[in-house]
RNA sequence: GCGGCCGUAGUCUAGCUUGGAUAGGAUAUUGGCUUCCCAAGCCAGAGACCCGGGUUCAAAUCCCGGCGGCCGCACCA
């Protein structure tokens, strides 16, 4: 199955996960913006629910919100600026696009960068140096293209030039915002910052659906410790899952592509996780993906960034990658060891001492660990890898706890007080907390087929016998597989099937 | 941004080559009948030619531009 991307999207799109923002009103509406639909919010805030409650909560993470804009200082300071205005040249003849300053660089073997060079001295270099093109040889060149990938905006009634811009990653907040959170909050080293957050990139050509949009969620961890000291905590952590095998794709096997699986000891004691406060988090991330977001070991690796793939500010850098056939394998979580690149910058760019106290009273400019879930991405993949279909029905065969819809109730036909009971019943199970929904429209085979398609985990259906003794059948999505229980048990056996990976008969009274 | 292919109801699609009268079908959806445990049937309703310009008596159809999609290249901090 190489489709089910396709369908996917089509799914999405025609029962409310998401789709295309203002396309159907504004036919050029640009592209990489999407809507999340009201099953596909619900499934989003399960998934941020599920982080906080395995990662936030469980790591003392302090949650806390900095703004989508900031002075375009900040980004300055972070090296975004210079990173994200990339000057291209167009090859005329065959179409190839390169940096100027490193076209420049590799055709004259110029060790020096070229940064402060104007356009007109860049253009001046290729034509005196007669610089041709790496690819096809020719000297016919466009004119030096500026790539405007962050979104700057004016900010102030009277302000013309661009001051500030959209946050291009939600870190940045965090570092410039780590000072004031470490002393309100009573920090010591390690202390860890966390951020649910929109971000912006003006990418060049948005592509494939959730995977590359210009505005996006991310899900940011920011570690910040003592470099003299990272096992301070960690070490300890890391006790209980010595033993427990990362799969990493390590830069030297990728012409092979072979997944090394690698103990958490031997990582660290090789050095190649560098130290105990990265591998536990490498750990902790392999095993959110695995054991709670149930995306299966063998379509999980870390790939390792070389340099050049490596961004700016990483000393180490793994990728947490998902595959998907239709996809190959697609990043899902940017882990990356920033040393103090970030703090130095706005130190430099401030003039402001960053540094905060230690136990013993030094002063200690921190290094930063970030784990950066692409949240879109992650969504995308649970509905990817949840597709099934077997020529009768479709459905969705999400993580119970994922599902937008917990629990549909039904009465299998509009009459005898069916309704009405059926209505109670869903009326009870929201008021016990469960997403539930209601349905007599159809029939109820439709009924059911509509829940299997959004990965409903539970329909539940009054019929004949329930006006009777009171009792409802539970049908599970997987197998369709039926039991009755007491209408007063329900609550407490659907809380446990949505909850443990149990079969359906084992709620049976 | 470049090259190739493409754009018709919510979704999938016929029609386009060779311009012509009410844009056809499937499915989903809404109301009614049927009364029922896995997308049954019948009746009725609503719903589309991506946007703009041009050629023409006449454009879904031909031409140009824009926007968007897919694949490849590049980009992906």
């Amino acid at each position: 199955m190489r489709d089910i991307y396709e369908k996917v999207v089509e799914l999405a799109n025609r029962r409310g996960f998401f789709w295309p923002s203002a396309r159907d009103v504004y036919a050029g509406a640009p592209a990489g913006f999407f809507v999340y639909g009201p099953l596909g919010l619900r499934m989003k805030d399960k998934i941020i629910a599920l982080w906080r409650s395995k990662i936030v909560l469980l790591e003392g993470v302090h949650e806390i919100e900095t703004p989508n804009i900031l002075p375009i200082k900040v980004f300055e300071a972070s090296g975004h600026l210079k990173h994200f205005f990339d000057k291209l040249i167009e090859c005329k003849r065959c179409h190839s696009r390169f940096r100027v300053d490193k076209l420049i660089e590799e055709s004259l073997g110029l060790k020096e960068h070229l940064e402060g060079l104007s356009d007109e001295e860049l253009m001046r270099i290729i034509k005196e140096k007669n610089i041709r093109c790496p690819k096809c040889g020719s000297t016919k060149w466009t004119e030096i293209k500026k790539f405007n990938l962050m979104f700057t905006i004016a900010v102030g009634a009277e302000a013309n030039e661009p001051n500030a811009a959209l946050r291009p990653e939600t870190t940045q907040g965090s570092v410039i915002e780590f000072r004031k959170s470490y002393i309100v909050m009573r920090g010591r080293l390690p202390f860890i910052l966390g951020q649910v957050g929109k971000v912006f990139r003006n990418e060049i050509s948005p592509r494939r659906a959730l995977i590359r949009m210009r505005e996006f969620q991310q899900l940011e961890i920011h570690i910040f410790f003592n470099s003299d000291d990272p096992d301070r905590i960690y070490k300890e952590k890391l006790e209980p899952y010595l033993d427990y095998k990362i799969r990493f794709l390590r830069k030297e096997d990728r012409e092979i592509g072979e997944i090394v699986e690698m103990t958490a000891r031997e990582a660290l004691e090789s050095g190649y996780t560098i130290n105990s406060l990265i591998t536990y988090w490498l750990v902790l991330y392999q095993k959110f993906f695995n054991e709670s977001l149930k995306i299966p070991l063998e379509r999980i690796r870390y790939r390792e960034l070389i340099e050049g793939e490596k961004a700016h500010y990483a000393l180490a850098h793994w990728d947490l990658e998902a595959y998907t056939e239709d996809l190959g394998w697609t990043e899902l979580v940017n882990n990356t060891y920033r040393t103090d690149y970030d703090l130095s910058g706005h130190v430099k760019v401030s003039g402001n001492d960053l540094r905060v106290s230690d136990a013993e009273g030094r002063k200690i400019l921190p290094h930063l660990y970030e784990p950066s879930i692409g949240l879109d991405r992650v969504l995308f993949h649970e509905l990817m890898l949840a597709y099934r279909e077997d020529g009768e029905r479709t459905w969705l065969k999400l993580p119970r706890y994922l599902a937008p819809i917990e629990i549909a109730t039904f009465p299998l036909m509009k009459k005898d007080s069916m309704p009405e009971k059926a209505r109670q019943i869903y009326r009870e199970l929201i008021k016990e907390g469960f997403i539930a929904f209601y349905d007599e429209s159809g029939t109820i085979g439709r009924r059911y087929r509509r829940m299997d398609e959004i990965g409903t985990p539970i329909c539940v259906t009054v019929d004949h016998q329930t006006m009777e003794d009171d009792t409802v059948t539970m049908r599970d999505r997987d197998t369709m597989k039926q039991v009755r229980v007491k209408i007063t048990n329900l609550p407490e056996k659907a809380r446990k099937f949505l909850r443990e990976n149990i079969a359906i008969e084992d709620l049976q009274d």
